[in-house]
DNA sequence: GCATGGTCCTTACC
DNA sequence: ACCGGTAAGGACCATGC
């Protein structure tokens, strides 16, 4: 039997002391297979003094724990940081007790590899990657009763037991997998797992639209009723094994819908077979929970979200409505949550519209996703169940992992607990230059970045762990890395900085081909590589991470600021005038200087860079504002805000971007630059903020606009600070609403006593109560202004004071 | 009674 | 706990005059 597939999902099994791995995939032509296939445990033995080797090796062939031998050792040239070292190949007959094996090993030896799990090491070992395709040979097993009848166990076309297995290079050149996809969402009337009942569950797919309930009420046909829980959920798992998606789907999936599944489940005593090998939702991590389905990928859209797109996302939160709004453009269904006991007919049938919309939210948000999770799945060479839920060091230190075999190094081991505290607790490195800008109107501005200045410098001047020297060397590199402290590189590239440079590369490479044909897989290709490059610094100063090195880090840091000052004195002594320049950016004034001329230096500049260090023209603007803090007369960093040729505004860093800040400080702030960069004086702005000012006053604003929203980044018994908004979540508390760390805490400041504290006047915006004039005066739209304002040499207090009903100051 | 500085906190920039 | 440091700025509170 030959088939053609794509691995989806690995599982490790042990079967009469071997070793195998089942890959579950799907056939060219939609049949789902479980390819069972062998594979060996071993890790590395490194004798620290390598003339013991022999010796080491005849010690460690005698070592077992109960079932669990050693079974062969070899002996094998191999590099360890970047260093030769003589290593013996420890193999075992099983993973399940290596443990006990590492504890019982000889103390003159260390130990790697021992920490790879047996899903990576099989994909190390056989590259058989997920999400490409391969050819298979093998014997189907039909009822044969090997592996103990496994076969019969598995809701699979074939079960194979592979002989051999090759990749399917022409179709990975050209077909492209497209999943089959169920969405789910449940809706429940207490938050607490398993605390309620579930009272609805929404499935959507391609050809799929269901919403499975108890209620009876005349309901759309898409509603389908159930006698009882337990005859909803096993409904569920019949609609999941029917329709047999290769991925489901949900949002927050992880820590709500499938946890609530199996909790009630096992309240129910309901075997729920969601799994192709019959089984239910496996749980792992306790306070972080990730739910697992044999066979199929279960994805928290959520989860991938937060690591790969937050940075580019604007939405105030990662909700699935504000999300799908930015993403999809569509907006949730407007509902009201009430107990489910309360709601009338014509309200159910309201709750199985916003319920299946969830669901179809969902489902459309993975299709746009997909592109992105499926390329970092194939550039990390990891399976889909786990890229999906890693953060970005794990995605590079996956990717390195998966590239190591190019320079036969051994993995470097995870830290141990001991050593992760002792990272934590580390003291920080200097970071980025920021300089002062002067406070002005600026006029033809050019800006300049570095093009992924960090992993540039790491890889030009090869800062990494294994090319970190002890000591001052021959030819070696001296930086200066901060309190009398100096680090010293090799000139001989290392693995770390060579694997880096290449992930700059394709990220060059695959931007450019975008650019000639922009299609999604290229756009995520050429993004995946991009965040990549981005997580490397940090990677090595993350406590984390096997390849810790901070001193590569602060090495890459001290670097970066002198090439950023070195391309300002330059600029300087070019007659260019510098306004600002942050981490790895330059803006000039071009003071009288054509954009040609502009581009000339940025060449001359570009000559002299050495190695894959290069800065780009980022764009030029008509105007820029930069303003003082709020104390002092000292221009304050990071905020400013551009307008280019176009006319399209760059704001950064003022409260317009801030989401605690209250609506009406934010529009007015974003009105006011705006008019200011294309008019290129203040004029009109000082009437419309006036205006503003007088809304205030008269009390004619919306209290919509005065909501203030604010995150409770951790649980509230950790705050040492009362602040408003913690005061705010306490009072939700005691109402009996659910607060969790995470969740956006929104409040108004209303009239009360003057001398009394802000937190004490917060409320919630359904209260009757009046706004505080003088709090959203002197607190929000004054300070939003006053600084802006002040560039032209106005006080805005003035402006307040002259307005209307002065009576009020 | 009130200014001042420090701590805590959130959110931004890169 | 799950990539780093730099920075602005509000609310609160202890401190000192």
């Amino acid at each position: 039997m030959e088939i053609t597939f794509i691995p989806l999902d690995y599982d490790y099994f042990e079967h009469n002391g071997k070793n195998y791995i089942k890959i579950f995939g799907k056939t060219k032509d939609g049949k789902q297979v479980c390819i069972i296939d062998s594979i060996d445990i071993y890790f590395w033995a490194i004798p620290k003094k390598e003339n013991d080797v022999k010796s080491i090796e005849k010690k460690l062939s005698k070592i077992s724990v109960n079932s669990v031998k050693i079974i062969k050792t070899l002996i094998e040239d191999k590099k360890f940081l970047g260093e030769d070292v003589k290593a013996i190949k420890v193999y075992a007959n099983a993973q399940s007790e290596l443990s006990k094996i590492i504890e019982k090993l000889p103390k003159d030896i260390e130990i790697r590899e021992h920490d790879i799990n047996p899903v990576t090491r099989y994909i190390l070992q056989k590259k058989i990657n997920p999400l490409n395709w391969y050819k298979a040979s093998g014997e189907i097993l039909n009822e044969s009763g090997e592996f103990s009848g496994i076969d019969k166990s598995f809701d699979v076309d074939y079960v194979i037991k592979a002989e051999k297995i090759w990749e399917d290079k022409l179709l990975n050149s050209k077909h492209i997998f497209a999943p089959k996809v169920i969405a789910f969402d449940i809706e429940t009337d207490e938050f607490e797992i398993g605390k309620g009942e579930i009272i609805m569950v929404s499935l959507y797919g391609k050809d799929l639209k269901k919403v499975l309930t108890l209620k009876n009420v005349n309901a759309p046909n898409y509603v389908v009723k159930l006698k009882d829980e337990r005859e909803l959920l096993l409904e569920f798992a019949k609609i999941i094994k029917k329709e047999n998606p290769d991925i489901i789907t949900g949002y927050f999936s992880d820590g709500f819908d499938l946890p609530y599944i199996k909790s009630r489940a096992e309240k129910l005593k309901v075997k729920m077979p969601l799994g192709l090998d019959g089984g239910g939702v496996k749980l792992t991590g306790g306070n972080n929970p990730r739910a697992k389905v044999s066979g199929r990928v279960h994805i928290d859209l959520l989860k991938f979200i937060q690591t790969a797109y937050s940075q580019y996302l604007q939405s105030e939160t990662l909700s699935l409505g504000d999300v799908a709004n930015e993403l999809l453009g569509e907006k949730k269904k407007e509902h009201e949550f009430k107990h489910s006991s309360k709601l009338s007919g014509d309200e159910w049938v309201k709750f199985f519209e916003y319920n299946l919309h969830d669901s179809y939210l969902t489902y459309e948000l993975f299709l746009k996703a997909w592109p992105d999770m499926s390329e970092f799945t194939k550039i990390t060479k990891e399976p889909l169940w786990n890229v999906t839920r890693d953060g970005m060091s794990s995605n590079v230190e996956n990717y390195i992992i998966h590239n190591l075999y190019k320079y036969n190094e051994i993995i470097e081991r995870k830290p141990t607990h001991d050593e992760i505290s002792k990272r934590r607790s580390r003291e920080k490195y200097e970071g980025a230059f920021v300089l002062e800008p002067k406070p002005k109107l600026y006029e033809d501005i050019v800006m300049f970045d570095f093009t992924s200045y960090w992993p540039s410098i790491i890889a030009t001047f090869n800062l990494s762990k294994s090319t970190m020297l002890e000591k001052k060397e021959k030819n070696s590199l001296e930086i200066d890395i901060g309190k009398g402290k100096k680090a010293y590189f090799n000139k001989k590239k290392g693995f770390f900085p060579e694997i880096l440079e290449e992930i700059i590369k394709l990220r060059k490479q695959y931007k450019e081909e975008y650019k000639k044909n922009p299609d999604n897989l290229l756009k995520a290709r050429s993004n995946a590589f991009k965040l990549l490059a981005n997580a490397s610094y940090g990677y090595q100063g993350f406590f984390g991470a096997r390849y810790y090195c901070p001193e590569a880090s602060a090495a890459a840091t001290s670097i970066s600021r002198d090439y950023l000052k070195k391309v300002i004195k330059e600029a300087e002594s070019s007659d260019f005038k510098v306004i600002y320049s942050d981490t790895d950016s330059i803006a000039l004034e071009l003071n009288g200087k054509t954009q040609k001329q502009t581009l000339e230096f940025l060449k001359k500049i570009n000559d002299k860079l050495p190695g894959i260090m290069e800065l780009e023209l980022e764009d030029f603007y008509k105007r820029g504002i930069w303003v003082t803090t709020r104390k002092g007369e000292i221009g304050a960093k990071k905020k400013y805000a551009l307008i280019n040729e176009k006319g399209n505004l760059k704001i950064r860093g003022f409260e317009t971007v801030r989401r605690d800040w209250c609506k009406l400080a934010r529009e007015l702030q974003n009105k006011v630059l705006e008019k200011i960069l294309n008019e290129g004086n203040e004029k009109s702005a000082l009437v419309y903020t006036k205006e503003v000012i007088n809304k205030i006053k008269d009390r004619k604003v919306d209290k919509k606009s005065l909501i203030i929203k604010t995150q409770l980044k951790k649980s509230l018994s950790e705050y040492k600070a009362v602040t408003p908004h913690v005061t705010m979540a306490r009072k939700m508390l005691k109402k009996g609403l659910p607060v969790h760390a995470g969740m956006l805490i929104q409040y108004f400041i209303a009239e009360g006593d003057k001398k009394s504290l802000t937190r004490e006047r917060a409320s919630f915006p359904e209260e009757e109560k009046k706004y505080d004039v003088d709090y959203y005066l002197s607190k929000q739209v004054l300070p939003a202004v006053e600084n802006i304002f002040q560039v032209f040499g106005l006080d805005v207090n003035d402006i307040i004071e002259g307005t209307k009903q002065k009576t009020l100051f």
